[in-house]
DNA sequence: AATGAAAACCCTTGCTG
DNA sequence: CAGCAAGGGTTTTCATT
């Protein structure tokens, strides 16, 4: 089901290419990759089939939206909430990520909002379902980086 | 210098679109922004340009490459290690993202590896630099939501 | 900023090696 | 998988509003 896929060189060249830039046409993708314009295609697309390939997609920059204030929050909460809490937080357009994690958190997730006051609502509106910890974001030095050949 | 773009309903369903299907072509863009093919490639040029859309990227499933085991890392380090610290961190292609947060924990990672073995001697590795709490993630129920109008 | 239309470019398909 | 060619789509450019 979650099995690796049998990558080659060439596929893992497309993969950092079309990593690099999703809008690039076949054409630079199959020069990145060492391949034809034709093979690229078929690669990219079966790919896309077996799931190693997820999806393409615009990177948005929060700040420039609206958002300028992230933080990272986790929340420990009793086994019978979770279900509720996880339909609120799909609700809720400030969570960007929210990951089910080991530990004293039951979820870790990853927030957007447009100032501290809404920090404080988001908050106040959460702690209904558990005890939570709150980082703020300072700065992102490692962002999103595409995966590549280990 | 980080202000927020000026954004239009019909910026908006361009963002959503493109965030949706970043290879979508400028003919489904546009029909989904309601505007003209060329107006749309002019308004993705402006945006991109602003940094508001910051890139199209092709997003890659760690497990479908061989990194099936994630965890998000809080690492306390003090202040003269923190630039050793975060070039250990560049250089490891296991480290997803980085941020540098608030509170007891100076960064806060998430990274995808091979398995547990490969977990234990990244952690045995970093814990040079400072004390790390490690969260395994079990499941990630809200993955990268694209950003909508509030 | 937006439009429509022309020109340039790109993608797909089917074929051969 | 490469190369080629034909065709149909797509993107870019540009004159116009």
């Amino acid at each position: 089901m979650t099995d690796a896929f049998q990558l080659d060189t060439k596929a893992w060249k497309l993969l950092e290419a079309v990593q690099a830039d999703g809008r690039a046409p076949l054409k630079t993708l199959a020069e990145a990759a060492g391949l034809s314009i034709a093979a690229t295609a078929e690669r990219l697309r079966r790919l896309q089939e077996a799931g190693v390939i997820r999806g393409v997609h615009a990177d948005v920059d929060p700040a420039k939206v609206g958002l300028p204030v992230q933080a990272l929050i986790g929340i420990t909460t009793a086994q019978p909430h979770k279900q509720a809490l996880l339909k609120v937080l799909r609700a809720r357009t400030e969570v960007l990520e929210c990951h089910h994690v080991t530990g004293a958190d039951s979820y870790m997730m990853h927030i957007a909002v447009a100032d501290m006051a809404a920090l404080e609502s988001f908050l106040g509106d959460i702690n209904r379902w558990g005890e939570t910890r709150t980082a703020i974001v300072m700065s992102t030095p490692i962002f999103r980086r595409g995966l590549r050949r280990q």
